[in-house]
DNA sequence: CTCGGCAGAATTTTT
DNA sequence: TTCTGCCGAG
């Protein structure tokens, strides 16, 4: 048993003994060095965490204290893992296939195939996406006559992954649990849904880990293998594991004990799915004796950087404490602080420094907008758009998730697992075959009446007259196609099947017909799909699973673009010149997390700004507007808490001398004139005020213009919304001006200024 | 069954 | 503002 859990033993060549000691601080060669025993590594922001986990990696095979196959390594992201057995096999000649590498999901996969019929399942059971999971539950709810338009699925499989995330069962909910959800009806729901899972033969992400723990816990002498088994085991960003994960590297670790966390609670950012701070608070409680290391020397950022991020973080109340200093001596740039008017002011001012960054030889890839919601990002995507800055937002739509990917793949799991039935679900009627609500239904009803998959219940009815002529038709025909696909599938390559498949089913003939800009995009992404991502594959099984468990493909890179993505996505990242814009009550904090989760979200929020500070090596813009459109509606923000509580020796406050137009812009209707200061400031103000002397001082409005009439004749001007022109006459504050792009026409001297302070001039 | 129109909502995201 | 999802009409 224990051999069917290592693979082949292969022989191990290790490259330069000792490369992997060499040029490691006295504190990270601890880390490294200390192989027996819990040891916890609080490795804060650039302390060259994942060099550690590396070198660790390499001194455990080097020391002879185990065997590749004998560590286990875990992770959060594919990407991580990929980036670690990458970094292995440096150390390492020979390939690290079969390692116990990987994310907690992919090996507990792995070791769930393994025992699938000790937990009823059967080792080809397929694992569930979220769309799959919501489709599912939705079907269940509409079963049960809940609204679904009052109670949206989407929360019920939240509500769901969060109880799998804290390991209980729907045996294990009180009567008070998520009362207030889809009428009280939860726990039903739920159970329902685990009842599904296991007549579907299939897991949903959360599954993974507690059938996981399950088959540990039932299991002794499995257990004791696998604890034999893994001498070493190693885990990355232990403050993002749940109470599930933790479990399941608990019963892993018991016994040898010899487990290493890194971590960094101040870098916990995922609570609101189900991570657990309290893992890496706790850890020498749980594993006593622990030896805690901390990694403080950091690589990355400048003095003023590292000392803006760690006073802000100071705010924070329980955490483990750890003070990072600079590795260089230089202080570099104060981080700046800009107040904008608008937030299209803000966006330009960024698109501005940019520009002028990248004159003077920095690279695109070298600076990122890093925001704290998706939406942020079009603004920047279609300024950028529009003056040619190039840049990528990362984050968005992954490939995977993509509609059109989820169909093909639908497709291709029909053929590889006549039974899965979310599959068939999703692609009956697509394209359209006239199979639509009721007939599904209808279906689905005696399917689960007899205790059988769709296909098999198909088969079943297609032999009755129970449906209507032509209805059976083009199910027969359907189901002739697919038998037809999978006997082709045993002739050709996985690719050739999937073309072929794409093609007879009309699916690509669907998107060729549709006119719209997007359908273009949806077939180049199925080209890619074929000749990118499967083509890396073996055969149809292989790909599919990998699917199943990665929703990440590297979409092109090594061009030189700016980056644009969430905090939550740049954890990990950094950059030379970080803008960090949004920076307002309500937003950043937001509002939801402060009125749902209080002081803990209120933290966590710093958190995401310590992550976001942290980014930058060289220097960092945070900004607020005080004028915002959100959602089609002008709102006026305040500037964000966090703003206030970074130290006035490590930041440069500036505020924006362009004079707030009064009126809504040219040639558009007239609004009310606004108070001479936006109500950001003067409340700001109060706030500094009434604070502690500590507290930084007003910004000042220093050079708002004079007065108007300040323009001469033939003088270069700026306007936000016509560009750049030239003064070519003049009436008290009526200017007429002839534009570079826009043409002639005659605004308020209000509304422009001269073209040099645009840029750097726009700040005093 | 399909399409068009309208109402309502709109963090953060991995696996 | 923009997207989604639902409902009603054909």
């Amino acid at each position: 048993m224990v051999n069917a859990i290592a693979s082949k033993p292969q022989a191990v060549y290790i490259k330069n003994m000792d490369s992997h000691l060499t040029a490691l601080n006295p504190m990270q060669r601890k880390a490294v060095e200390q192989l027996d025993g819990p040891v916890l590594v609080l490795a804060g922001a650039g302390t060259g965490k994942t060099r550690v986990l590396t070198a660790r990696l390499a001194h455990l095979l080097i020391s002879g204290k185990a065997t590749p196959h004998q560590i286990l390594a875990v992770t959060f992201t594919n990407k991580a893992a990929g980036e670690m057995r990458e970094r292995v096999a440096k150390y390492v000649g020979s390939p690290v296939e079969g390692w116990w590498i990987g994310t907690f999901h992919s090996i507990a996969a792995r070791i769930l195939r393994r025992h699938a019929p000790l937990l009823d399942l059967k080792p080809t059971f397929t694992i569930l996406g979220d769309d799959d999971q919501e489709r599912l539950l939705k079907q269940i709810m509409q079963g049960r006559d809940i609204d679904t338009k009052k109670t949206p699925p989407r929360m019920v499989v939240d509500t769901i992954s969060r109880w799998k995330d804290r390991v209980m069962t729907p045996g294990d909910l009180g009567p008070g649990d998520a009362s207030d959800i889809a009428d009280g009806k939860m726990r039903e729901i739920y159970r329902e849904y685990q009842e599904r899972l296991k007549t579907l033969n299939a897991c949903d992400f959360g599954d993974l880990i507690l059938h996981c723990i399950t088959l540990l816990r039932n299991q002794p002498d499995i257990l004791a293998q696998y604890q034999r088994h893994f001498r070493y085991i190693l885990v990355d960003e232990y403050q993002d594991t749940n109470l599930a994960q933790y479990l399941w590297l608990r019963l892993l670790a018991q016994g040898h004990q010899n487990i290493c966390c890194v971590g960094d609670d101040d870098q916990s950012i995922y609570g609101w799915r189900g991570a657990e701070v309290g893992n890496i608070l706790r850890f020498e409680e749980d594993y006593p004796g622990a030896e805690v290391i901390r990694l403080e020397e950091n690589y990355r950022s400048t003095g003023h950087i590292l000392g803006a991020a760690s006073g802000l973080i100071a705010h924070n109340r329980g955490r483990l404490g750890k003070t990072l200093w600079a590795a260089s001596h230089q202080d570099g740039e104060k981080i700046a602080v800009m107040s904008l008017w608008r937030g299209d002011e803000e966006v330009r001012f960024i698109a501005d420094e940019m520009e002028k960054r990248r004159r003077t030889g920095d690279p695109w890839s070298r600076m990122a907008i890093l925001l704290r919601t998706g939406y942020q990002t079009r603004a920047f995507e279609e300024h950028f758009l529009s003056r040619g800055i190039p840049h990528r937002v990362i984050g968005g739509m992954r490939f995977f998730e993509r509609q059109e990917i989820r169909d093909a793949i639908a497709y291709l799991r029909v053929i590889a697992q006549p039974d899965d039935d979310m599959a068939l679900l999703r692609i009956i009627n697509l394209p359209k075959r006239g199979l639509g609500n009721t007939t599904v239904d209808d279906i689905l009803q005696a399917a689960r009446s007899s205790g059988q998959s769709l296909t098999q219940a198909i088969a079943r009815l297609l032999g009755t007259d129970a449906l209507r002529p032509k209805v059976k038709t083009t199910l027969a025909s359907l189901m002739d196609d697919f038998a037809r696909w999978r006997q082709l599938g045993a002739e050709t390559t996985h690719l050739r099947l999937a073309e072929t498949v794409l093609e007879e089913s009309g699916y690509l003939a669907m998107w060729r017909a549709e006119k719209s800009p997007e359908a273009q995009g949806r077939l180049e992404n199925l080209r890619e799909l074929v000749s990118g991502a499967m083509a890396e594959f073996e055969d149809l099984p292989a790909f599919l699973e990998h699917v199943s468990l990665v929703m990440d493909t590297e979409s092109r890179k090594g061009e030189d673009a700016a980056s644009i993505m969430t905090l939550h996505g740049a954890k990990g990242l950094e950059f030379d010149t970080v803008f960090l814009p949004g920076w307002e009550e309500g937003l950043f904090p937001g509002q939801r997390t402060l009125d749902e989760n209080g002081s803990a979200g209120l933290e966590e929020e710093r958190r995401l700004a310590y992550v976001g500070i942290t980014r930058a090596r060289k220097r960092a813009f945070i900004s607020h507007a005080g004028e915002r459109y959100l959602f089609g509606s002008l709102t006026t923000p305040l500037p964000s808490r966090f703003l206030a509580e970074l130290p006035e020796e490590h930041v440069s406050r500036k505020m924006s001398s362009f004079s707030p137009p009064r009126f809504g812009g040219y040639g558009e209707r007239q609004k009310p004139e606004k108070p001479a200061q936006p109500k950001w400031s003067r409340e700001w103000r109060e706030r500094q005020n009434a604070a502690p002397a500590e507290r930084p001082p007003a910004p000042k409005t220093i050079s708002l213009r004079e007065s108007e009439g300040g323009f001469g004749l033939g003088e270069r001007v700026f306007h936000q919304k016509f560009g750049y022109g030239k003064v070519i006459g003049m009436d008290h504050d009526r200017l007429d001006i002839s534009f570079e792009h826009a043409g002639r026409k005659k605004v308020l001297d209000s509304f422009v200024i001269p073209a040099d302070e645009v840029g750097e001039g726009m700040f005093t």
